[in-house]
DNA sequence: GATCCTACTGCCAGAAACTGACAGCAGGCC
DNA sequence: GGCCTGCTGTCAGTTTCTGGCAGTAGGATC
């Protein structure tokens, strides 16, 4: 690999980070040695690019860049298209118009061949085997968290027992078979899940929610001991 | 001036015209020969760049070869988020990274709120119960697929009984614990489905499937009575 | 204060690339 | 046929690149 189109690959790479990166790392994905590493951000740096370090963190690349990235690539675009198949077939109708839309949009900026490419993509997913049952309107339960509003639902627990909580809602996971929201919990002055399935009743309120959902997110993340990267 | 840094420049250059530039013109523009000139220019192609060139005329850059900046709806990029999580999760190791290098592109291109947004993002999935295993290099299959080759394959059925099959792929399913390649099998001379850990070895061949996989799909689609609009 | 992780710099020699010049072919236009 | 231009091959001199080593420094943690 020549050194122009690893600067390039520097670029992107430091663009799929959020959090710090030590410069050890990009040089093994890299596959170049750190003094050389060392060498190409400088040059990056000396280009404009707004790549800050600081030692015992590692970089960042801050966003509002010299250059557009590159256009998508082939397996890019299968990798889109697919999660986007996947949302379509497991979601609810909301999710999948949002999906179809977004492809829309992304196939609009290509040029032809690689819109194509993303028509005629052949990576398949199955479809859902039952529909995935629930009173809850889930596409208002996304708003809300977008919102930063707090809900007051109707819950029936593990026992049957029914209760009625304020909850800070932040998060929603899509499980194989049921959708389970995560929040702050007023009553119980913790985090809990809720099975979709399982709320009874739900009204929107207009209250906010005190924090980010981006700091729930990270707290319960550190409560739970969930590591992801994406 | 060193190259990796002259090679943006000529990229920033030719966005800067829109009728055809002489080579000539550039090369002087940048303080090299025409004989370099030629050469960057063909670098340039070599990484994805649309210019074309035509004798006794000069050279356009055709749009497509950086990212446009795009809008989305905040939904439409939870629908991407979401999808993207799904394939980083339960695919390959190959698709995972495609889909974090889309993220990471069409986060460069949008405006500042909307960026945060897909960053803060918290639709989650589940991450997959166990690797699913499968000695196939999927990542080579998709390949063939895309180029339109045929694969040369040793495939265990059902009974245990071992064959060795040409066949033309042309879609790849990604199920809950499996991974389907569908493809056309001389042997059978049908359309056939093969479950990738069921593929003892598998060897791509540069010899071109006789129809476009479009075709390939829709035929399958037929026969199978499968309906999908996305 | 000690320790750890990391950013960052200077230096050097071998390896790799880049570069310009020249010569020549090809395609479109006058 | 003449002209403008794109494009390729070759080659030797030059430049750049690269990895390793040694060393400095900044911030966090203990």
């Amino acid at each position: 690999m020549t050194r122009s189109t690893r600067l390039l690959d520097l670029i992107q790479l430091l663009r799929t980070y959020r959090r710090p990166v030590s410069g050890a790392a990009l040089a093994q994905r890299l596959g170049i040695s750190i003094r050389t590493l060392y060498r190409d951000i400088a040059t990056l740096q000396a280009q404009g690019a707004d790549i800050q370090g600081a030692p015992g963190f590692g970089y960042v690349l801050k966003p509002g860049f010299l250059m557009p990235p590159m256009m998508l690539s082939e397996e890019e675009i299968e990798a889109l298209v697919l999660g986007a198949r996947w949302v379509a077939a497991r979601t609810d109708d909301e999710l999948k118009d949002a999906a179809r839309n977004a492809l829309a949009k992304i196939a609009a900026v290509l040029p032809a061949d690689l819109r194509r490419e993303l028509e005629t993509n052949s990576l398949l997913v199955s479809s859902a085997r039952k529909p995935v049952v629930g009173i809850t309107d889930l596409a208002a339960v996304r708003e809300a968290i977008r919102q930063g509003f707090k809900l007051d639902i109707g819950y029936a627990d593990i026992n049957g027992r029914s209760t009625n909580r304020r909850i800070w809602p932040f998060a929603l996971g899509y499980f194989e078979e049921t959708r389970v929201l995560a929040a702050w919990c007023e009553l119980r002055e913790d985090f809990r899940h809720f099975r979709a399935e399982r709320i009874a009743s739900m009204i929107v309120t207009d209250i906010r929610v005190p924090q980010t959902r981006g700091h729930l997110l990270a707290e319960w993340r550190r409560v739970h001991n969930v590591k992801s990267d994406m």
